[in-house]
DNA sequence: CAATGCGACATTTTT
DNA sequence: TGTCGCATTG
């Protein structure tokens, strides 16, 4: 084993894949090889310091990055198949993992239900008495601060300086005592459950030390005070030298809006008074005027730690400006730009990207380029599994697995129809929340006949009593195991709720066929993950474990987008990614940076600028190789064309002269670009 | 009174 | 593009 840089990183690179005497913070720039760090840390702490994979843990805030990370680690080992037994997954599923087996700790059932954001909001809804959808979101998220932040219902309610935030804290009460009534969790509680259990239980805290004896954390960044908090408990034990490597970047904090707290960056050296930390400045994306251009934008922030990327791809071509008369030109002229310069330079169209603010922005250019004919693929786009036909299915796996859960009764007993209705089910309710027992239960509770007629009753028992035999055939092992249970069980499942043809009669023709086929792709890609295929544990799961890994799915992957597409995505969506020309569209005032809410607290609107301006930061270190940005003079809002000043972030950008004041724009006239084309064609190919 | 339809309007998003 | 609220209709 030698010191000196090897894997063909650098001397920091290499610094930070051997540091193993204690914790270790690594501030990676962007485009500076923090996953290559990472993962050749993984591979090292196995084949050269004897770590057992089944000790490792790396954790991710996404599916796609755990999985990517998973794959690159596999490639580097001697035997790959060892990737397999490390923990590379989100914080979430980690957090599954030891609910699952420490659910009796933290008061659950063996069985429990995970709720989306959906379930939970409608939950809400009832709880506050209302529908107005503002209100409704606004709960949910101080619920889901509060609850990243580990403030209690009864501190929040004590700390509310307002009347809407102690509104808020109430329904935080009575919702967590609703999920717990539920054996149900959100997506919080997965991280945040643990933490309890850990702090309240020594010994299973000290199991799971001995478990995972390295830690590993990308975009660390962009952890919450819960997830330190796990973090912090896993790895800081009586007589036990803390050993983990955190990767992150201060200045592509850009999630503080949804709990993220970059102060964590700083606490762990103050926690961790030892902490070994490593910058890695030099970015092997950029030239060298697209990082001038980042570094001077980012200069403008207070700075966390000093950081200064350099890059050996050179000078580059100046960064252009433009400012357009309004959204409909810009549209079009970034179209134009993209179409001629795809033809000049022979590029693929995957080559360009154009990323906004916001999703709404994408609208103008799409229509652009569909009207150029360029092909075009905008990331993000609507989750897989939140669509309402593959919600309807998974709640009947969620009822499967556990009948508390309430919200999954109600979605699967009326969809589809089956002579259950809001009456029924209000009555149902009141009934079961005297009784305090699930409206499963209460269906066969003595009692309930003398407050439902038969009619209402009937169907409630038949469906009750068909969801106790599909139950009873899930548990049983079948002939090659539970996995093949769970799909067949599933298939009857499908059958008998006649769910293709409750499509048809819901939706016309088209649209029942594109939800069929959503329905059948979904059931397929569980067939795999039950019988361990193509599942990274390669365990065979049953309904329940296949319900919750299923609740934390967004995307389904492999669902690639076009290959050879430009690309269009915001620019939270774009962290991470990198693309050799990048057009920033819509850096305006008001837009880039954002303007908040009008009301807020003014001591918080610099904190806000700074977030926005690592957006900008972000969005322009994505650019290997050119970067165009636009501005409009006006831009349509309301009725008419208001006016827009250019971002100021632009001015602090300090381009080279000549470009620094942003150019009027040289529109290319459609004759012009006609000429162009022609000639372009007449060019044969080569 | 409920269902449908149309116009106005947009932070950012994962689990 | 998708949702929300308001207005019109059966």
């Amino acid at each position: 084993m030698s010191k000196a840089p090897q894997f063909g990183l650098n001397v920091p690179q290499s610094e930070a894949v051997m540091y193993l005497d204690g914790p270790c913070l690594v501030l990676a720039g962007a485009g500076s090889g923090k996953t290559r760090v990472i993962t050749q840390k993984i591979a090292h702490l196995i084949e050269d310091r004897g770590y057992d994979p089944r000790t490792i843990a790396a954790l991710t805030f996404t599916n796609k990055a755990a999985l990517e990370m998973q794959e690159r680690i596999a490639k580097l080992l001697k035997q790959p198949r060892q990737a397999k037994q490390l923990t590379v997954s989100t914080f979430h599923s980690l957090g599954v993992k030891i609910l699952r087996q420490e659910a009796n700790g933290v008061g659950l059932k063996d069985r429990f239900s995970i709720m989306d954001a959906d379930d939970c909001g409608s939950l809400i809804q009832d709880m506050a008495i209302s529908t107005d959808k503002q209100l409704i979101r606004r709960i949910q998220t101080d619920i889901s601060l509060w609850k990243n932040g580990l403030v209690e219902p009864v501190i929040a309610l004590q700390n509310a300086k307002d009347e809407d935030e102690a509104q808020s804290a109430r329904i935080y009460a009575s919702y967590v005592a609703t999920l717990s009534a539920y054996q149900a969790v959100d997506f919080d509680d997965l991280i945040r459950l643990p933490v309890e259990l850990f702090r309240n239980n020594e010994p299973i805290r000290d199991k799971w030390q001995r478990r995972l004896r390295y830690l590993l954390m990308d975009e660390y960044q962009d952890t919450n005070t819960c997830q330190y908090e796990l973090v912090k408990l896993l790895v800081t034990g009586v007589g036990k030298k803390p050993m983990f490597t955190a990767v992150g970047d201060d200045d592509q904090a850009i999630y503080a809006w949804r709990g993220a707290s970059v102060e964590n960056l700083k606490t762990l050296q103050t926690d961790f008074p030892d902490l070994q930390v490593i910058k890695l400045e030099q970015n092997y994306r950029s030239t060298t005027r697209i990082l001038q251009a980042a570094n001077a934008v980012i200069g403008n922030n207070p700075k966390l730690f000093d950081k200064k990327l350099w890059s050996e791809h050179g000078l580059g071509e100046p960064i252009k400006v433009l400012g357009m008369a309004n959204d409909d030109q810009e549209a079009e002229q970034v179209a134009i730009m993209i179409s001629a310069d795809h033809f000049d330079r022979k590029n693929k169209w995957s080559d360009y990207a154009i990323l906004y603010r916001g999703n709404h922005q994408a609208r103008v250019i799409e229509q652009c380029l569909r009207k150029e004919r360029i092909p075009y693929s905008i990331s993000g786009g609507q989750s897989f599994f939140d669509k309402a036909e593959i919600k309807d299915i998974i709640s009947y796996l969620r009822l499967l697995a556990n009948t508390d859960d309430d919200p999954a009764f109600i979605r699967a007993v009326t969809t589809p129809r089956r002579g259950v209705g809001q009456s029924t089910l209000e009555v149902l309710g009141t009934f079961s929340g005297q009784w305090q027992c699930s409206l499963f239960e209460a269906v066969f509770k003595g009692g309930i006949e003398g407050k439902l007629i038969d009619r209402q009753l009937l169907p409630l028992r038949e469906f009750c009593n068909f969801i106790n035999n599909l139950e009873t055939r899930a548990s049983r092992p079948g002939p090659s195991g539970s996995g093949d249970n769970a799909a067949q069980v599933l298939d009857d499942l499908l059958e008998a709720i006649n769910y293709e043809s409750y499509l048809y009669d819901m939706f016309d023709e088209r649209a029942a066929q594109s939800k069929w086929q959503n329905v059948l792709e979904f059931t397929n890609w569980l067939k795999d993950r039950g019988r361990g295929g193509k599942d990274r544990d390669g365990d065979e799961k049953n309904v329940l474990e296949l319900t919750q890994m299923v609740a934390l799915m967004s995307m389904l992957e492999g669902q690639d987008e076009e290959p050879d597409a430009v690309r269009m995505s915001t620019l939270h969506a774009s962290k991470g990614l990198e693309y050799p020309h990048v057009f920033l569209v819509g850096v305006e005032e008001g837009i880039l940076p954002h303007k908040g809410d009008p009301d807020a607290p003014a001591e918080t609107i610099g904190a806000r600028v700074q977030e926005e301006r690592r957006l900008m930061y972000v969005g322009i270190t994505r650019a290997q190789r050119t970067l165009q940005i636009t501005w409009c003079k006006k831009r349509k809002r309301g009725g008419e064309q208001v006016h827009c000043d250019p971002s100021r972030f632009i001015k602090e950008m300090e381009l080279d002269v000549g470009t620094a004041a942003p150019m009027e724009s040289e529109v290319i006239s459609p004759k012009e670009r006609l000429a162009r084309m022609k000639e372009l064609l007449a060019t044969p190919k080569t």
